[in-house]
DNA sequence: CTAATCACCTGAAGGC
DNA sequence: TGCCTTCAGGTGATTA
């Protein structure tokens, strides 16, 4: 069995095919299955509209319509499948974006945690979220700043996507192992050698991600309903009571800020 | 301020 | 075989 999680360079994959696919087209109606998925889309016909631009920040994903946007987060379980011609896969369907050419773009989403927002003001909706760890403005000096200012550990902060945004559980973990960084240290503790050299580990980790198409635990599909090659390459992520591939002692996994957490207690000391 | 817990959900997996 | 419990996890709200 698989798990999901679609991290940011899941969302990154989504974004550039949707880009590809669907950007021009004219939506004709939106139909919601699952109520819940939209939080705000009361008494707006999005009818007529076209998507324009096609953007990410952090796990967000924005489409860009005549005067406003949907704002797209997949969660856990989230999938966004085009569909041309054919019968629709209802499992699990919780929203359909009907095109004006027939097709649609559907969104599927077991655990029903997905949500699609419609907003005016996209800098006011996502002024909570910190820095993409993929734009080129996050730099490693922004980057010790940011943890300069911070008591937290270094796992809940990344975690919390108020300071840089994207990364979730299997990339932190990923990325910390790779820098023999213990999740429980504290923010500001870190030395401005470790700060860089976790800022290169975390653009690597994604990049690697994004070119083996995403990482598929379970449910994370691209748009063509393809699975990802990344969850191969995992080091430490879900690899508990196996060696670690840098020095043999068991993988432990461990609790930090309520999610499990996976380490080599050897090579990722406090 | 940070941290811990829960709620939201479903279904796979483990225990008995 | 089958029922019951546990657990996975992103985020937001709540509590300590």
């Amino acid at each position: 069995m698989e798990w999901i999680m679609p991290e940011l360079p899941e969302v990154e994959i989504v974004a550039c095919e949707l880009r590809e696919k669907i950007q021009g087209k004219t939506v004709e109606s939106i139909v919601a299955h699952w109520s819940k998925t939209f939080q705000n889309l009361t008494d707006v016909s999005l009818s007529g509209q076209i998507i324009h631009q096609i953007g990410r920040k952090g796990k967000y994903l924005m489409l860009e319509l005549d005067y406003s946007f949907l704002i797209i987060h997949l969660r856990m379980t989230g999938q966004l499948i085009l569909q041309t011609g054919g019968a629709i896969k209802e499992q699990h369907l919780r929203a359909t974006i009907h095109f004006s050419d027939g097709n649609c773009l559907l969104f599927r989403d077991q655990r029903k945690f997905g949500r699609i927002y419609h907003v005016y003001d996209v800098q006011k909706f996502l002024s909570n979220i910190g820095i993409d760890a993929l734009n080129p403005d996050f730099t490693t000096e922004v980057f010790l700043r940011l943890l300069k200012k911070s008591t937290m550990t270094i796992k809940a902060l990344l975690l919390s996507q108020k300071y840089v945004s994207g990364l979730g559980n299997i990339y932190i973990d990923e990325s910390l192992f790779r820098t023999k960084l213990h999740p429980l240290t504290q923010a500001n503790s870190l030395t401005k050698v470790k700060t860089g050299e976790l800022f290169t580990n975390i653009k690597n980790v994604l990049h690697q991600a994004i070119s083996n198409m995403g990482s598929t635990i379970s449910d994370y599909r691209d748009v063509n309903g393809n699975m990802g090659n990344n969850q191969h390459f995992f080091k430490v992520y879900q690899r508990e009571g196996k060696p670690c591939p840098h020095c043999g002692t068991e993988i432990e996994k461990i609790h930090v800020g309520g999610r499990g957490t996976r380490i080599c207690p050897s090579c990722q000391q406090r």
